[in-house]
DNA sequence: TCGTCAATTTACCATTTGGTAAAAAACAAA
DNA sequence: TTTGTTTTTTACCAAATGGTAAATTGACGA
């Protein structure tokens, strides 16, 4: 018998990540259904904590079906990780060194806020791996994370330096925003037992751009 | 054979978290070694994610010896949740409401950026249990947290309505707070990535006392 | 020093869990 | 419809995990 080759083109343990071949339509349905799966469950227990039988159920697979599409669990879990930190990137991204720092920065704050309200479940994926200390995405942080707030921390002291916005340590001013952005997704279930009426986040978009715009302007 | 009777002084599957009886010098050693262990194995695993072995040996017990002190991997979780609710409530118990508004909540945050950086352990340990929906601790954040946070609420609302300092919403103001102080401790993977100069914690203070300040003049 | 109770170890067990092998079913091109 | 391929199911397994029973060792007051 010859090796059962998996959807994605790889052989047994194949290891690429870029789709080296087409997938079928019932492939692309299936992944989807299975990332999307794992996305609940491991976003609400945590790596280890997530099961493959977990998973297969909220997929609506069985457990052997989940394995022909992904490697195993850790597969699962770092292809969830390498789409994230695409996505998670991309606001900082589009922080613009030709716009007004204050309403450049405001707008960052604003897309921070609007990504936890919208993927809150990618904000607790992302939470649960560095909380753990990040073991399957640290060469990640290095290698893409790292490049991008070191340029844009240097974009930001420049905008200090010449006086376009109050002095400020770039980098604590970043934590400051994923901190209070990602919060409304990650402490969810603290924020619905303080504030029960419904609806937090136009409330907390007031009360950001309220805090950065007193923060920062000159 | 007579019921074997735990250290703590309940009768096998017993309850009451009092200590209804005096513990041996023996008995205080060990617990401290395992709620000690405990925490560091759930702060950074999660609940599920924690095995009784990795805590036994942090321990340097034995699995059953540990079950010998306390009923069960969950009794040992809750234990640490409940010593934590109280040092978790204790910085913004002493929000005073005759001080210097502004130099009372500049306080806080320094407090709660130090418990940050004294008990990062803790601080992960409540952010898992948050992320994962608070399961174990949703009963004790409506009890003990709510009332807490509803009377400093209103405290800080007078403040601001009396002109005191800039107006603000109080309940965003303490997540912020939160947020931004618990980040050193929960994200600190993150943070050593981006910020490898050893000492993070007096940029941190430095930081916080600035943005707040700058928010909260009038 | 002896006896008793506390503390610990040894030897298990039932379930859960990640994963596999192989057969069966569904599908698609001819 | 037939044939080769993809997808799914069935039936497992070995390791890990939470937990227990009972025997053994240790502490300590009378």
């Amino acid at each position: 018998m010859k090796d059962t080759v998996k959807p994605d083109g790889r052989g047994p343990k194949g290891s690429p990540a870029a789709p080296a071949v087409k997938r079928s339509r019932i492939q692309t349905r299936n992944r989807k259904l299975i990332l999307d799966a794992a996305l609940e469950v491991f976003s609400t227990h945590g790596f280890r904590g997530a099961t493959l039988d977990q998973i297969a159920t909220e997929a609506g697979l069985s457990k052997p079906n989940i394995l022909y599409y992904f490697d195993g669990k850790e597969a699962i879990h770092v292809t969830l990780l390498n789409k994230l930190m695409e996505t998670w990137l991309d606001p900082l991204e589009q922080l613009n060194p030709q716009g007004d720092p204050l309403d450049e920065i405001l707008a960052y704050v604003r897309r921070k806020l609007d990504m936890a309200q919208a993927y809150p479940r990618e904000s607790r994926l992302f939470a649960n791996e560095i909380l753990q200390g990040a073991p399957r995405m640290a060469p990640h942080l290095e290698a893409r994370l790292k490049p991008l707030v070191d340029a844009k921390a240097t974009l930001i002291a420049d905008w200090a330096e010449a006086g376009r916005i109050a002095p400020v340590d770039p980098r604590h001013l970043i934590f400051s925003i994923w901190a209070t952005t990602q919060h409304y997704a990650d402490f969810e279930a603290q924020v619905n037992v303080l504030m029960p009426e419904g609806g937090v986040f136009p409330g907390a978009a007031g009360y950001l751009e309220t805090m950065y715009r007193r923060m920062l302007t000159v």
